[in-house]
DNA sequence: CAATGTTCGTGAAACTTTGCACGAATGATG
DNA sequence: CATCATTCGTGCAAAGTTTCACGAACATTG
């Protein structure tokens, strides 16, 4: 069955699979899996990996299971990640280094390819190969390049701003670390990553006790 | 109505509302709002947060809206903000200075108390304030100090066993940017953070295209 | 090559979550 | 102090999501 509008929750899974699948591809003499494997090992049923899938098609064989490698290049096709993506990073904050420092994007379809700072002691500095440029040519450097992504790792009382200027200049997805909501107009897709909102999610469960 | 069992995905908004709202507060003579301005902040419906804050009271005044300060103690309460959580900070790579140097954790609820690292070069090391120490007294510090929140930053390769250690010494929350599945025992919180997973999604929605 | 075991894809049922819409409480206005 | 506007809390309906369970396909075994 191949019908339209998927469920966004079914989206969100799919990069899970995918990087759990890329490293059952990593493991000795591993030719296929099955829903019940990779549901084990990411800790949710295997029906729902099963129906996710059939949303797009019909990959698996019964009997068998899935073949990793075709699953993989299958996922890969689903979300775009043929091609490596260009992606702005803002911010050379301690945050901003940490994430130019990371060379986890390349293998998985992303390359930082511009870093910009408002600070003109960071401007001209080099992060892992790449010069901070200033945030006052931004826009006409995305807009040139044509990039569509962007991290933002800017403090929060300039993000919104900053979005805006990425929206201007054509950036369609923003995974903001900023810890404020975001507005953004329709087609450009916004993710959010804040630490503290994921600790006070996990304490409403704890008490707080016995400390020295 | 004070019944049990609150759902997740309940809780997992209220650390919004509550920056929501300290953001307001922070904002000149405001002392109310409303759960519609609320919403049109968030992004999402009034009605969701009226149904959600009802799970745990009744906070509002009809007409008037919800004082903010006030509303500000009872999330507070409810999520267990109320004292200062130590956090258990493991992996001083260049995520985890970014992490220890974030001083956004503070206001919020936490502090980074200690940090751990098994690489030599590392170890002593001083960052914000605080020493690296060697991975191997890790489990008898945290447990010594009835640290129940740690804050995994180490490769994908140890964080299984990092969290299994974590675990042992007592830890029931942890916050893991390691790209990778990991599996704890029930009554243990666990919470990802990956870039490229948030990445990901997004690429779903977007064309490949135009690039130089 | 029949019997047994594995596993997929999927319709239907069960469950969860969201949104609507309304009564009731409160505040503002003239 | 009556009228009007605002806003909460909530029962109910609608929408969305997960799980169940089964037929069909395939692999394995003796």
């Amino acid at each position: 069955m191949v019908a339209r509008e998927i469920p966004h929750i079914v989206i969100g899974r799919l990069p899970l699979y995918l990087r759990e699948l890329e490293r059952m591809a990593g493991e000795n003499d591993r030719i296929t899996t099955s829903s019940h494997e990779l549901a084990e090992r990411l800790g949710i049923s295997s029906a729902q990996i099963r129906k996710d899938l059939s949303h797009f098609g019909e990959f698996g064989k019964q009997g068998t299971g899935y073949h990793i490698n075709y699953l993989i290049e299958r996922l890969t096709e689903i979300l775009h990640l043929t091609d490596e993506w260009p992606v702005a990073l803002v911010g050379a904050g301690f945050l901003g280094h940490a994430l130019a420092s990371y060379h986890g994007f390349q293998r998985r379809g992303f390359a930082i390819s511009c870093i910009f700072d408002n600070d003109p002691a960071k401007v001209g500095e080099i992060i892992d190969g790449l010069v901070v440029q200033d945030t006052t040519g931004m826009e006409a450097l995305i807009q040139a390049e044509g990039i569509q992504i962007a991290i933002l790792a800017v403090p929060a009382g300039v993000a919104q701003e900053t979005a805006d200027a990425l929206v201007a200049a054509g950036v369609k997805a923003i995974l903001s670390y900023a810890p404020v909501s975001l507005t953004v107009p329709p087609g450009v897709y916004l993710s959010y990553s804040d630490p503290v909102v994921q600790l006070q999610q996990m304490t409403y469960h704890l008490t707080p006790e016995g400390s020295s």
